[in-house]
DNA sequence: TTGAAAGCGCTAACAC
DNA sequence: GTGTTAGCGCTTTCAA
């Protein structure tokens, strides 16, 4: 920036002016800076610059997410990049694959390089380690996951809500035995998309059946096996209700084994790629994860505009998208 | 800083000496000011850090792909964060979606905020302007497409080479009107796929038609448009190879409208996802871009390490899998 | 409209 | 082992 102004015969406060576009600077000026700038090929430093400006604002976010190569997280990672561009903020990414430890180093990586704001989807147990940021007024929202220890803005699909449509929309095809596949309940939005499964049998008077019932499908062959089991009961499930993408897949794969993928109904919870071109196509209750990080993103924003309201939940509907699997008859 | 040490009783040089875990220091002042940064919810602030600091990093890369939610882009950031987690390097992520302006305004972005080095899938139809950064030193690294205007590090997979074998593939069968089905052939991968089909069918004494060749297929309406239109022809092919994902996909919709699915070998560019759990299942050349982005990363890392050496092509070999839809005979 | 001086939070260099 | 001083590249404050 010396470099600019001596070249440019000027003091660095004017190059700072030219620079940021304050007002109060002759054409003249603005023309010459401006001419030294391109000559030597200057790019200023905004972190030089966010040291001693008054907002301290680094123009960054820091976002994490399950695994940016999961189709929802990438989704979720995209809807906020785009609202960001907007506003010319920058974005960090970071896959955290259900690890707390990695939770924890890779918001404090972020912290020290001064992040805006913090867009999360978060697997410590607790994220009251964060209360300290919050209250020096870092923006916090969490996304398809509710923090806990803290209070904070949450961007969450109404997954119970969403599940009990799901399993209703079996049980109105005739179905009675709807089993119900999951991933590990100490998830939250596990744990919510069980409650709207019971919750749905309830409401019909069917009585659950915890044979019917397997939690803690981290893996394919667990899945796969979890799946065979029922199939071998002697009043085998009729309709299966799998509360997660991964596990969908998997149960498609553990019928076609058993040739019964066209007399078992199925209805997921995500929405699964090539779902349409599958046989049958697959039915299920689509998340709407663009909606979700535009949401985060302006929520952030929002905060980082002066809003400093009681934080809030943000419920993003899902949508059930009838495709075939789920409407064979019981 | 300051009040850490204030707190600590000791002199802000000994704090960042604790923070920076150099030696020379005490077990006793470590543990005090240790005490005194945690007390106090201490940050260090590593732009202001780097400032001052000999090299200067930042501990930070951009990278820059398509659209972080395409799953080839995704994997591609996700080998990247892998690898730069190692170092505790943290990744700025930005999509460009074929927009060559939003190619040089997030470059610009991340050069502001002084990025060690630029992992980059450019779609400006030239990079001369990254030659200045190139020479004062900040590695670049190309991924998947080759730069113009400008010699760096490319890592790309062989485009023509594996195209060519997917083409030999399908001849093989007994194929001999083998259609190409391709992107805009301005796109580098474009180009270079559609000389491996030419090259392949040459290599055979197969004379290419010019109406089994359509490029520019950038919606899935051109491609439905493209295969109809070669299907009514009095000698249709027998045989397609769609040179990218996408189009693959659009391929298979547009035959099973037809029916033709099981009649007409196919063969993509590209693995899309559930390609085995169709039918047919799809026969691919899948690239590797988790291997890609790896590479990337890593050479990144070595020009940051001081490598100086000339530039170089990485080239990530693709794999034929073969899962059905490319192994129907003429 | 412009510039000089001070200082943001930290590290380099050197002194003790 | 530890502290002091200067200065990284910029913006703020205030004077001209």
């Amino acid at each position: 920036m010396k470099n600019v102004a001596d070249l440019a015969g000027v003091g660095v406060k004017t190059v700072s002016r030219v620079i940021n576009r304050e007002r109060h600077v002759s054409e003249a000026t603005i023309a010459r800076v401006l001419q030294a700038a391109e000559q030597l090929q200057y790019q200023p430093d905004v972190h030089a610059g966010n040291l001693r400006r008054a907002d301290r604002r680094t123009g960054t976010i820091g976002l994490l997410v399950g695994n940016v190569a999961n189709p929802f997280s990438a989704a979720v990672h995209r809807a906020v990049e785009d609202a960001a561009l907007e506003r010319h903020i920058a974005v960090f990414a970071s896959s955290l694959d259900d690890d707390a430890d990695r939770e924890r180093a890779s918001i404090e990586a972020f912290l020290r390089r001064r992040v805006d704001g913090l867009i999360l989807t978060t697997v410590h147990h607790s994220q009251a380690y964060l209360g300290g940021e919050l209250e020096q007024g870092t923006p916090l929202v969490f996304v398809d996951r509710r923090p806990n220890g803290i209070v904070a803005d949450t961007v969450l699909t109404n997954n119970a809500e969403s599940a009990a449509s799901a399993v209703g929309h079996l049980a109105e095809h005739g179905h009675t035995r709807i089993a119900y596949l999951g991933d590990n309940e100490e998830i939250f939005t596990a744990k919510e998309r069980k409650r709207g499964y019971l919750e749905a049998l309830r409401r019909r008077g069917i009585t659950p059946d915890e044979r019917l019932i397997t939690d803690g499908l981290t893996d394919d062959a667990k899945t796969a096996v979890a799946v065979s089991d029922m199939l071998a009961l002697d009043d085998p499930p009729t309709a299966i209700f799998s509360a997660q993408n991964l596990i969908t897949i998997a149960v498609i794969v553990a019928l076609r084994r058993v040739g019964l993928e066209h007399q078992i109904a199925l209805v997921g919870f995500d929405d699964i790629p090539m779902a349409d071109l599958l046989s049958p196509a697959v039915t299920v209750v689509a998340q709407d994860p663009s909606a979700m990080g535009r949401i985060a993103a302006r929520r952030i924003f929002e905060r980082l505009d002066g809003n400093t309201g009681p934080a809030r939940d943000f419920v993003v509907p899902s949508r059930l998208i009838q495709r075939g699997s789920g409407e064979i008859r019981a």
